[in-house]
Order: C-alpha cells, then sequence, then structure tokens
DNA sequence: GGATTATGCTACTGTTTCCGAAGCAATCTA
DNA sequence: TAGATTGCTTCGGAAACAGTAGCATAATCC
C-alpha cells in the first residue's frame, strides 16, 4: 500500500530544520527555502491561478513537487484553493508581498551591479 | 581523479530554473529558493562567521551543503571571505537586508495569526 | 620543537527530494 | 455524448542533501 506522504509543513512554534527554537523566522526561512516555493508565491502575487497555470507559469516544475508545495503553503494559510478561480494567495500570504517587491526592486541592483563588474 | 562539481549559480541575465527570460527576480527566486541559502544570509547579517560558526548557527547542516551554497552566493557577490574574520555579507547582500528584516516582521504577523486560529 | 587547537574544506555513503512522463477520476463544455 | 480541463497520483531515475570522517594548513601554547 502506498505510504501517505509525511508533508512536514514547517510552522511557527515548532521545531524546523536547523532551528528548535520556534521563532516564526525560522519557520518562515524553513518553508520559502524549499524549491519553488518563494517562486509560487511570487506567480500567485497578483491572480489566482490554477493547478495546470500555477505549474506553466513556473516553467513546467513536476506536479509531484507543487502539490507538495501546495501542501505545505496551504498548511501554513498561505494559499488556498477556491473552487472557482484556483490557487490564490490569502489575506496573510498578501501581507508578505512588500518583502517580495523588496526582494524584486533589489534584484535589479544585483543585476545593475554584477553588469557593471563584468 | 575527482570530478569537478558544476556550480550552477543562478545570476541575473542567465536562464535559470523555471525561467528563460533572464529577469532577475527570477534568478534571485532561484538562487534563494535553495536549500539553507536564506538562512545563511539571515546568520550574517550582523556579523561575519568562520565556515564552522556558520555550520552552527545554522544547526549544523552538512559542511558539503554549506561549501556549496557559499560557492554559489560568492559567485553571486553576496557573500565573500575575508582572511581574518571569516564569511561576511557583501555591501550588495547588505541591501538585501530590509527585504530579509520585512520578512522577520511578517513571520511575527504569521505566528499571530496561527496561534489566533487554532 | 612538539602538541594542541582552529580553520576551511573534501570524500564517502546513504537518504531524501526532485524531475519528467504518463495516466486517471471528476467535472465542465460543446 | 464527445471532448476538454482540472486536480491530482504513481513510478523510475536523477539530482540534491545529510552525516560522519578526515585532511592540510596555520596559529597558539608549553
Amino acid at each position: 500500500m502506498p505510504r501517505p506522504r509525511p508533508l512536514r509543513a514547517p510552522l511557527p512554534g515548532r521545531r524546523v530544520r536547523g532551528s528548535s527554537s520556534g521563532r516564526p523566522i525560522m519557520a518562515a526561512l524553513d518553508l520559502l527555502g524549499r524549491r519553488w516555493a518563494l517562486r509560487v508565491l511570487w506567480e500567485l502575487r497578483e491572480r489566482a491561478l490554477t493547478f495546470r497555470a500555477l505549474q506553466a507559469a513556473c516553467g513546467g516544475l513536476s506536479p509531484s513537487v507543487l502539490q507538495q508545495r501546495l501542501a505545505e503553503l496551504g498548511a501554513a494559510k498561505l494559499v488556498a484553493h477556491d473552487g472557482a478561480s484556483g490557487y490564490a494567495l490569502t489575506p496573510l500570504a498578501g501581507r508578505l508581498l512588500p518583502a517580495l517587491s523588496a526582494l524584486d526592486g533589489w534584484a535589479g541592483e544585483w543585476a545593475a551591479s554584477l553588469t557593471r563588474a563584468r
């Protein structure tokens, strides 16, 4: 029989990888430091997407991995699936968007800096 | 003979995982969405650390992975090793700190929100 | 000088995670 | 009713990661 996949979503207040303190930032770094997690949030930043549209937006990542990330982000209350339009950020995740915007802005600086250095 | 490890550090302007656009944000999401990458930056946010101190600060991650992440972050000019005090953020990475701060602040909200929901 | 310590790694062996393709059941759509 | 779409699941192979051990170099102590 197929062993049920574990789903160890890091949440604040729990032990997470590399930290037993339970500090929220540690859980956040663990959750968002998994492959595709940040990208998924980024792609959902301004509209909901269906599973397959989200998969395409992320450059065709494996559905198995997408499903796993969505389950983790769902357990963390960052993403929810509303029957109609697909997967969308929760209001809680919406408050994370300024940080993602900051990252986007920084990435521009980063690129400029690396280009100058060449 | 030891096969030379690849070191495919995502950089702006290049094809990265899940995006061929070369847009800086995509490279950033790829680079920082790797295991321990964000955590390493976080641990270095206010002081330089030696390899081993950094390893301990990250809860004892494998030296092989730490070495890999440091090489990638080094290629991206985010981390540098100065002979004396160890590994430190570059000024460029310093400008990423506000985003990490925002993430830290948000994580607090996140934890509070999840606690209320229980 | 010899021993001890700390440093930055590298090698090796397993486990976990991820990829990529295929396919399936349950809706919608024409 | 025949597609088309949606959300997933399964599976085998590849890549990434974990964990332990150990090495070479340099500084420090006696």
